[in-house]
DNA sequence: GTCCCAGCTTACCTAAAGGTCAGTACCTTA
DNA sequence: TAAGGTACTGACCTTTAGGTAAGCTGGGAC
C-alpha cells in the first residue's frame, strides 16, 4: 500500500482546467462512451447490435456517442449502400489502443461492483 | 488491429441496464472522480491540496466526490482534531488497485489529447 | 397500395450534475 | 478588536446530459 509514482508530465502536480485531456476524458469516460468502446473491442458491430448490447441506450445517445468517438478518431463508420441500410462500426487502431486500457478497468468495476455498491459478494 | 477478446462474464454480450457496475463506473469515471483518484495515487493529501490540484473544482463538488469515493471504500478520510482543521485523504487498498488501472488510462488521454482534440502534435 | 426494416435526425422536455456564494467553527496572529 | 486560515455545509440557480417520441428514406414483402 505505498504510493504509485504518477507518470504524468504535470510539473507542479496540478491538472490544468483548460487541458485538452479533460475534454478527451469526458468523451471516453462518458456513461455510454465506455460501453460502446468496450462492446466494439470485440470487433466490428452494427448499429442495431450496439443498441441491443448497451442496454438502455436511446437512439439519440447512440448516434451522439458514435459521432463523438468517430470525430475523435477512435471509431470508424462503414456504411454499405444497401436497402435496408447496413452500417458497421469498428475501432480504429487508436481505438484499440484505448480499449486495451479500458477493458481491465471495466472488468475490475464488474468484479467489485456487487460488493461495493450492494455490500454483497458476487455469486461465483 | 484484431479483436481483443473481452474477459467479461456477460453471457450474451449485453451490458444489463440495472447492473451495479453501471453505478460504480459512474462514480469512478465521473468528471472529478478520476482526477481525485489520480491525485491520491501519489499518496495522502490534504483537502486544500486536492482542491488546488484538481484545478477548477468547487468546494461543493470536492466534498461530494470525496464522500462518494469514501462510501465506495476507495478513499479513506483521516481528520486530525487540531486547529485550524487538518484532514488527510488517501487511497484504500482497493483504491490503489483501481488507480493502477486508472493511471495508464489518464496518461494515454494526456498523451493523445492534443492530437485528437486540437489536431496538433504535442510539443516534446 | 401500404406496412415494415434499419439507421438515423429533429424538437421538446426533465432530471441531475455542477457552479456560486454565503455562512460556520475555532483558534492564531496582527 | 478584527482579520484570516481550514474544512466544510446549505440554499439557490444554471447548464448540460439524457430521455421520449415522431418523422424520414427507399425498396422489398404482403
Amino acid at each position: 500500500m505505498q504510493a504509485t509514482p504518477l507518470p504524468l508530465a504535470f510539473a507542479d502536480g496540478v491538472f490544468p482546467a483548460g487541458c485538452p485531456s479533460r475534454a478527451l476524458l469526458d468523451h471516453i469516460t462518458s456513461k455510454w462512451g465506455v460501453l460502446i468502446l468496450i462492446a466494439l473491442s470485440e470487433g466490428e458491430q452494427r448499429w442495431s447490435d450496439l443498441r441491443r448490447r448497451a442496454e438502455g441506450i436511446s437512439e439519440k445517445m447512440l448516434a451522439q456517442t458514435l459521432k463523438t468517438l468517430e470525430r475523435d478518431g477512435l471509431v470508424s463508420r462503414n456504411a454499405q449502400p444497401v436497402i435496408p441500410p447496413r452500417v458497421d462500426y469498428s475501432l480504429t487502431e487508436r481505438g484499440y489502443e484505448l480499449s486495451a486500457l479500458l477493458v481491465p478497468l471495466v472488468a475490475w468495476a464488474f468484479d467489485n461492483a456487487d460488493e461495493i455498491i450492494n455490500g454483497t459478494e458476487k455469486a461465483k
